[in-house]
DNA sequence: CTGACATCCTGACGGC
DNA sequence: TGCCGTCAGGATGTCA
């Protein structure tokens, strides 16, 4: 599932390719639950736009375009759980699930495609995300976050309008590496520990964007190109296994409604 | 306001 | 072999 990492590695892979073109067609799939802005508009606002700029705002692709006028509008991919932005020639043959074609003057095409239709896609004036960006905050603010807060530490990594980005895998990893438990209520870790996981999480970010991001079920980058940062996974997705560092037995439980994994020996 | 929980959706996987 | 049930999860909406 596409978090930080893998939608910077999507962004960026796409900004190298289209940044610059102009979009001369656009085509949208009909189904209803993928599109946050009517269809009609997302194709007013893009059609004959140019691409000044592709980038990462927490879990979101941000697409600055250029219109006539001067006017500057975002297109906004939220990748969900299975969405793919992929930047393809035209004559590629269509992926199933397809359900938004941009064509470029290139003679590419940038593509979402979607399976399990959790993936968003709108149109906005701007757009700055809900929360606070992991990679640039700062110790205090890092700190002020959590203050006060009743929920386990693991459901606060994934509350977006807190942080946004972190998603169940950089939040399993991130608590490992810094030995919280993830059931710990965010409000009663210390500073000490809530700027050991400020650390670990950016670390585990870079070194994921680095790797080209983790892939689990079906993320690629724009080329249809998997990470490799799932080979560096310490809990997620190992449950039952042992700890590489302590040998216990690693423990699933359910926090925030969703699945976790960290092991018993290391997170205190 | 805060937090807990169900809901959406379909492919992958395990069991029989 | 093939069918069926279960699971995965980000954001949103509902409810206490």
């Amino acid at each position: 599932m596409p978090e930080l990492p893998e939608v910077e590695t999507v962004a960026n892979g796409v900004h190298e390719r289209v940044h610059g073109q102009r979009i001369e067609r656009v085509w949208t799939s009909g189904k209803p639950q993928t599109f946050k802005s009517p269809e009609e508009e997302i194709a007013e606002v893009l059609t004959g736009a140019r691409i000044e700029r592709v980038r990462r705002v927490g879990k979101t692709i941000v697409m600055s375009v250029a219109r006539g006028s001067g006017e500057t509008a975002e297109f906004l991919i939220h990748l969900g759980m299975t969405g793919r932005l992929l930047v393809s020639a035209a004559e590629v043959a269509l992926p199933p699930h397809t359900h938004a074609v941009l064509s470029l003057s290139g003679g590419n095409e940038v593509r979402f495609v979607d399976a399990r239709r959790f993936g968003r896609l709108s149109v906005a004036a701007a757009y700055d995300g809900p929360g606070a960006e992991p990679l640039t905050i700062g110790e205090d603010a890092f700190v002020a976050l959590f203050r006060g807060r009743k929920l386990a530490i693991k459901a606060a990594l994934l509350n977006q309008s807190l942080l946004h980005g972190v998603g169940n895998i950089y939040a399993d990893e991130s608590l490992f590496r810094a030995g919280i438990r993830p059931t710990r209520q965010a409000g009663r870790l210390t500073r000490a520990e809530l700027l050991r996981l400020r650390e670990r999480l950016v670390e585990v970010l870079r070194h994921a964007i680095k790797l080209g991001g983790s892939s689990v079920s079906d993320y690629v980058d724009a080329d249809g190109v998997r990470g490799f940062f799932q080979l560096e996974h310490k809990v997620y997705g190992r449950a039952g296994e042992n700890c590489h560092d302590c040998g216990k037995g690693l423990k699933k439980i359910v926090v925030g409604g969703r699945t976790t994994v960290y092991c018993p020996g290391c997170q205190r």
